[in-house]
DNA sequence: AAGTTTTTATTGAACGTTCAATTAACAAAA
DNA sequence: TTTTGTTAATTGAACGTTCAATAAAAACTT
């Protein structure tokens, strides 16, 4: 009879390792030798439990994926309070949580994103996880102000979220997750009480104030 | 004497024929011999002009770096007045550009940010870039507010600009320009505007309003 | 003993680099 | 004007390396 139950083992031990040679070496030079070095194995492993490195690839980003979305839906199921800022609040924390795992999923995360765009499979994940932030965030701003508004609302939150994440992994210093969260808080909250001022206001121009007059350059 | 001066188009034509073989096939397909291939030459020359495939790319990197630094300073240079809110918009401005002139630097542009993480040189130059916006928001925003809100302000910027950029590259429908720099004003004007109104009340609670009815933090 | 897991050795394809040969431009010599 | 010499520019085939995939042997578990 056969050794049972290594197949669940190797495959998360292989993603991992998967994860830590991209992290070490880049994506480019994360070759099945070096991964299968990581997991302490041998490279014909590879094929025979994902059938080649492409498909080692594939599991390994739609793993940092659900743990992704892993990580936003328990946060907001575990709110006391169902109003839209907690949520909103939940979302942001839940995609600051993988660079706080670790920086291996940071940088294996940006090295999908990059390729994604010339790997089709990666590109179906890759655009799955960006619409259902979009999704979640328009759904929540919805609540409370006109679907124009909150599909713009919704593009900068998700902007700024990315973005932060993306300096801090490219930060030696790393990300200062702390920080990147106040920001992010900031920028919703000024998104809700901006659309309650103006429909409070009922004025029409909703565009820009002139905070200071100056002359020197930079 | 041979063919003269044919070292300066070379370059050039190199240069952007790397950029092409980026967009159509990824950084990891990007081989010299395609790229020659779509600089029209031979194989040989990339060595004889670069050194080898690796003064290519960095040499292609410093191009996309220099035009950006020009995009952005000819745009403030061009001012007629000189408040901080213009520069910002000029800074904006200039920062889009380079998604405006074209989807082969773009892609180009995020290959490189993901290996820079991996290839020393590349690195050196990223951060230069990225320090140089940090620095450029940093002295605007510090013209109207104290030190420690000049810093977040530019983090916020500079990570929304980032990331509405990111998100256009990676978006197959392209980067919607007129919506981003919007987003960006209304950011920065934010910024402004915040500060103006917290100095103006003199209160010590520079935090965040209450948008609707809550309680506990995410 | 029987069958699955794992290793090891091998294969063929693809890559960047190199370099001897060729081409083209120009000046000097005839 | 024509010829010859010189040299940068350019080619492309050959080379050595590296990689992922494969297959057959070995090890291990039930």
């Amino acid at each position: 009879m056969p050794k049972v139950g290594m197949e669940p083992i190797r495959r998360r031990q292989l993603i991992q390792a998967t994860m830590q040679a991209i992290d070490e070496a880049g994506l480019a030079d994360a070759t099945v030798a070096r991964i299968a070095r990581h997991a302490g194995v041998s490279t014909g492993i590879i094929s025979h439990y994902f059938g080649g490195k492409d498909g080692l690839m594939e599991a390994t980003m739609r793993q940092i994926l659900t743990d992704l979305r892993s990580a936003v839906s328990e946060r907001r199921a575990a709110l006391a309070d169902d109003d839209v800022r907690s949520h909103l609040r939940a979302v942001i924390d839940g995609n600051f949580d993988r660079s706080q795992v670790s920086q291996s999923v940071s940088k294996t995360w940006l090295a999908f994103w990059a390729s994604s765009m010339h790997r089709i499979p990666l590109e179906r994940l890759q655009r799955v996880n960006d619409r259902r932030l979009i999704s979640n965030l328009c759904a929540l701003f919805r609540r409370c102000m006109p679907l124009n508004e909150a599909r713009d609302s919704a593009a900068g939150l998700a902007a700024l979220i990315d973005g932060l994440w993306l300096r801090g992994t490219l930060d030696p210093t790393g990300l200062d997750v702390e920080r990147a969260r106040r920001l992010a808080y900031e920028y919703a909250d000024y998104q809700l009480t901006r659309h309650m001022a103006a429909s409070l206001n009922a004025t029409d121009s909703p565009t820009s104030p002139e905070p200071s007059k100056e002359r020197t350059h930079g």
